[in-house]
DNA sequence: TTGTACGCGTTATCAA
DNA sequence: TTGATAACGCGTACAA
């Protein structure tokens, strides 16, 4: 044994017994209040706890009893605010039961996401969440064998491999063309972003089409950019759409970041919204709320379909698919 | 044993051992590709381990050989883009070394760090990394006890309980100042949000202050919401001031989510800017560069931060207080 | 109500 | 280059 070992000095179980005069078990349950001891035996034991400073070690306790309190979540990125938002919802409620996340960021890559997955599995989770209802074969496969709960977030276009909470985003984009229909604009056009990896904007972009279709319309024009969705991109996209078809009445942007960047191209520009140009994002973020005209867009309950999914693994849930729906917001740009 | 257990039939070292037909120590060094073993036995494992579709139990290799390749990562929020950011930085930088991030949001909460810090050394991390650098003596002392890693990120006013990498906030506030006095601003004022609990913002405005007053200036008014910084309460901020104190000619806010609504509210009430009101705010956010005149703000290296401070882990650095600066960024709002 | 002893799935040590 | 075997720290029957 080396005396300069930093770990040589942690506290376990065994010191907390042998300090308050009792045996390990009794510590055990006095600790997890778990089976039956008495009082004077619990103040005892605490007692050693507090002045040893113990601090149990889950990974022992994981071991020794044959399932973690883990639970594993994939998201896409965290660079845009609704992965965020998903974060938040599910913490928030795994935290109030001594539910611990391990997360992990797949940057929208199906491959990337299967070697996380496998990763994240050999910490025993109770259950894996990731984003969408896409995944490699492979994915599909380890989760499949891995006999945890295995929860599909923010989507429901698809099959889910055990429980899925979030909404149709084919009938968003489907509502929102409908939206723009009514509203009585004719020449329509959508600024996107990268779609190759992001699979709900692609499906909401292909319920948009089918949307404007079932109104007798069919999209104006289209500007896809190759990049992720940014503030910058989508001022970038509107102009170049601009410029190529000016006689566009209305925008459908992938999302509300691009959104704002096309609403501040049309400040700067002096193009009257909605008058001239209608304008609809999606997600509704707050920020939208506060421009000087309200940007129309599709709320998400995001922070929501996290906690639900928390919950719904929290209560042993059986399988199902959870449609927590949207709401389209209408704002002065539409 | 009940056969109904579902995770009877997960597979484990020895039955990849017993299938290839070799001891579990040499399925363990050549998973772990340590030790020796010739090309022939490898062949043999990995096929094994294919076949059984094995996936390595990392509970068990963590008690085994005691030390995690766990971080733990608090943040105070996930609602506000900083702290993704941070995240961003840190996970891209662990995830190519095999380390897993396990986290938890701790609401501003000092209290709830303690608690949240109490249950993530329970799984024996190699590293703890906290924003900021005031934490209750209870965290100080259990993190000391700990005998891992301590990473203190964002701020570097204080002292470093081990490691430390950011920046000087009081000097941000500071220079925020001294821009503003040197654009030949007179009657300034500031609108924040919540900062009994956001420490940094409050240490962002006393350097501000300070910044004043070496200009020979005094704040001309303050306008402090009780909530978390947000566009809405930048706007009904930057409201509430200019009824009260009409003469403003330049406005500091807490940061770019106050600012930008801030912004809005002048763009919506035709107020000029920066002509009759200047505006400076904190981050430098993407978006902030995309508004019609781009926000005057604070760079802050948020990503790099977090890299960084992953990096000095991996590397057994020791310890040091790491500034890694910030810059201000003009805009068309100053 | 309490303690003993075994097992969880690895890694590490050491001898072969 | 290999394979027993002893930890790792705790939960959990089971016996007391």
């Amino acid at each position: 044994m080396n005396f300069m070992d930093q770990k040589t000095n942690l506290i376990t179980l065994s010191d907390v017994a042998a300090a308050a005069g009792v045996g390990e078990s009794t510590v055990s349950r006095v600790l997890r209040n778990h089976g039956s001891f008495s009082e004077k035996t619990r103040a005892r034991v605490m007692a050693a706890v507090e002045r040893l400073g113990y601090v149990p070690n889950r990974i022992a306790g994981a071991l020794a009893s044959t399932g973690t309190p883990l639970v594993a979540i994939l998201v896409p990125s965290l660079s845009n605010i609704v992965f965020a938002d998903l974060l938040s919802g599910v913490t928030r409620t795994l935290e109030n039961h001594g539910r611990q996340a391990v997360f992990a960021v797949t940057d929208y890559d199906l491959d990337k996401e299967e070697a996380l997955v496998a990763a994240l599995l050999a910490w025993r989770p109770a259950a894996v969440m990731l984003v969408g209802m896409e995944h490699s074969e492979g994915t599909r496969r380890m989760l499949r064998a891995a006999g945890c709960r295995i929860i599909e977030l923010l989507d429901i276009d698809g099959d889910a491999l055990d429980i899925a909470v979030g909404f149709s985003h084919v009938a968003a984009g489907r509502e929102t063309a409908a939206r723009l229909a009514d509203a009585g604009r004719r020449s329509i056009a959508y600024v996107g972003h990268d779609l190759k990896r992001d699979t709900r904007g692609a499906k909401r972009f292909s319920g948009f089409c089918a949307g404007l279709a079932e109104a007798g319309l069919t999209l104006a024009d289209r500007e896809v950019r190759d990049a992720p969705s940014s503030v910058g991109e989508g001022k970038a996209g509107l102009a170049a759409l601009l410029e190529r078809s000016p006689a566009i009445d209305a925008v459908y942007f992938s999302n509300d970041d691009m959104a704002l960047g096309g609403y501040f191209y049309c400040l700067a520009k002096g193009i009257a919204v909605p008058d001239r140009l209608a304008i609809i994002g999606f997600n509704a973020l707050e920020i939208c709320r506060h421009t000087p005209q309200p940007i129309a867009s599709v709320l998400t309950p995001r922070i929501e379909i996290g906690q639900r999914a928390a919950e719904l693994f929290l209560s042993d849930a059986p399988s199902q698919v959870l449609d927590l729906g949207f709401s389209v917001v209408t704002g002065g740009t539409l």
